[in-house]
DNA sequence: GAGTTGCTTTTACATTTGTAGAAGATTAGA
DNA sequence: TCTAATCTTCTACAAATGTAAAAGCAACTC
């Protein structure tokens, strides 16, 4: 389920609104990759074969919409690279992005907001 | 930069302590993975070229020293997941951590402590 | 000095990824 | 109904990745 670069792209440009035809995502990616139409195409059929995304025929013309919610996607991205480079866990992961990452005042800030919240939450 | 699953895994066997020649390095990796010598000699050899290790020869032997930095590989790594995941920031990155990776309460707890800290230093 | 061991370099080959042209089918207009 | 615009499917091909066997060279061991 790991998502390379550029299925990322096509990924995001269908979450950000679905279903949506292989046109619609070229259209959306317009201004960030430069891309012939069946390359996206291709792309798309990948991510079907994937199980990332499914297609459902519209008269002539396939209609996508994803199978792996963003949510997800992100949470593998993370386990992933905290598997790959963090050992495993999210601590060190979390710890050297405030460490080493130099959030702002304003960051830190937020982030102690959000945790104050989350142990509320929880 | 970007490097592969597998490629992290020699990386990090690499820095785990260097320099250090193929046949070390298979030893660590010895648990972990099943390759072949060579497999692991071949991967090794691509770093080389990507600049990501300097090979020396002590004699016969091929001995292998970092050039990328764990540190340099965490950041970029940390990088284009954001970039591609999180719509280029780590801010979101940090709360879809904390708000939905469901810390432990002692995790949130050395994350407020972190963060004090880091306040400080700054 | 012949064999075993261990390293190196070379070569190979399947799969995945990036990228897309070509040709065929369909639809919307003139 | 002929045509232009679109879609779709098929096919292609280079580069990167995963995985390693083969063959060659050096050194240790009898």
């Amino acid at each position: 389920m790991k998502l390379t670069e550029a299925q990322w792209q096509i990924m995001n440009a269908l979450w950000q609104n679905w279903p949506a035809t292989a046109r619609q995502i070229a259209d959306r990616l317009g201004d960030e990759v430069d891309w012939a139409y069946t390359t996206i195409k291709t792309m798309l059929t990948r991510l079907v074969n994937k199980k990332c995304v499914k297609e459902t025929k519209k008269g002539n013309t396939a209609v996508y919409e994803p199978l792996l919610t963003r949510q997800n996607a992100r949470q593998n991205a993370l386990k992933s690279l905290a598997n790959q480079a963090f050992d495993g866990a999210f601590g060190p992961l979390m710890h050297f992005l405030i460490e080493d990452q130099k959030l702002s005042d304003k960051q830190k800030k937020e982030l102690l907001q959000t945790l104050e919240q989350g142990g509320e939450r929880n």
